[in-house]
DNA sequence: ACCTGAACACCGTTCAAGT
DNA sequence: ACCTGAACACCGTTCAAGT
């Protein structure tokens, strides 16, 4: 006689996520997943093929969630201020997910694949803003400018870059101007 | 008796070195180093206190690594040319011993602690040099911001981020010098 | 003073047995 | 069709016992 599924593949999903956010990829254990959605490990594997799958579909699930914040935050009307505002955002998404940004970085402890390929996914829209101020030839390279200075800043923020002092947000906001400025290759932007 | 030490803490960390980079932070298992050294993993424990603080001492010996290789490709007589130089020299070390880079970012699977804070002491020089450019008000923003790109390029390209294509050298050597050229506040670079 | 086997608590994963 | 307990191979770590 069939029995029906005490859980599924969505809620282990999430359960996955919490504890990621709550203690790093390593407390992501599926006995801990498997107690916070209400069974024993082993039933996990009639939703999920194994622990590191799971993490990839916890992955996928923050990169659907940049995309949308990325479409959201899109100013289809002004590139800069676009470019900006999708970095704040991605700078606020990892703040406030950090473990899931880093997973997506692929820079989390026990992260399942390298995968910042997949975040470009979402440099979708910042690549035709990019284009606005560099031109076809190099939109791709200047995307990859910016993308990589973001990420490599909000890492070291993570990090704990803190020790070096001086004042974060404003470095934050002065290297986004810079960056900003360097995509557009005669003009001397203020 | 006494037993004459059959290892030390020096080999020890060797070996664990050499696990990281073949196989990442989860092959650096206490039994593996014990086998490589040819100890029992037990006796591990009397040359470093767990796997964490082993982890820990192959990170520091990455980043005494780094600050050695920055030293040496240092060119004191033109702050441009030297940043070009250590940053060139940070990409090839990342890419010889790539797992030893991500442990040093904060980025392994499984790294025992975030640290880039601590690579920021081969930014010291860096510093120097970037200080020239940007004057000493803008320093340590530009500092942040050249260590920011390149980590962040590099962190993108170990995890292969080639399948949108493009010249991955090109946009690099674009990118450095775009990069250069923004510390200067006024003049437009070539 | 260092090394070892045995032991403990924990992993991920498989599988036969239940319903 | 899903869930479970038992089992397996593997972790990190401790500790009493060896030399």
């Amino acid at each position: 006689m069939p029995t029906p599924a005490r859980t599924d593949r969505g809620a282990i999903v999430d359960a996955a996520s919490g504890l990621l956010e709550e203690g790093g990829a390593d407390a992501v254990t599926m006995q801990a997943v498997a107690e916070r959605v209400g069974v024993r490990s082993p039933s996990l594997y009639k939703h999920v093929e194994n622990r590191r799958a799971l993490l990839e579909a916890v992955m996928t699930a923050a990169v659907a969630e940049l995309d949308a914040l990325s479409a959201t935050v899109r100013d289809r009307d002004d590139a800069r201020r676009s470019i900006a505002a999708q970095l704040d955002g991605l700078r606020r998404f990892a703040r406030a997910r950090p473990q899931a940004w880093a997973l997506v970085m692929g820079i989390a402890p026990g992260a399942p694949l390298p995968s910042v390929a997949s975040t470009e996914g979402s440099v979708r829209s910042l690549l035709e803003d990019v284009t606005e101020l560099t031109g076809p030839d190099r939109a791709l390279d200047g995307a990859r400018l910016v993308v990589a200075w973001a990420n490599g800043f909000i890492a070291m923020e993570l990090a704990g870059a803190h020790r070096l002092g001086g004042d974060l947000d404003g470095a934050w906001r002065w290297g986004l101007a810079r960056i900003v400025a360097a995509l557009e290759p005669d003009r001397p932007a203020a």
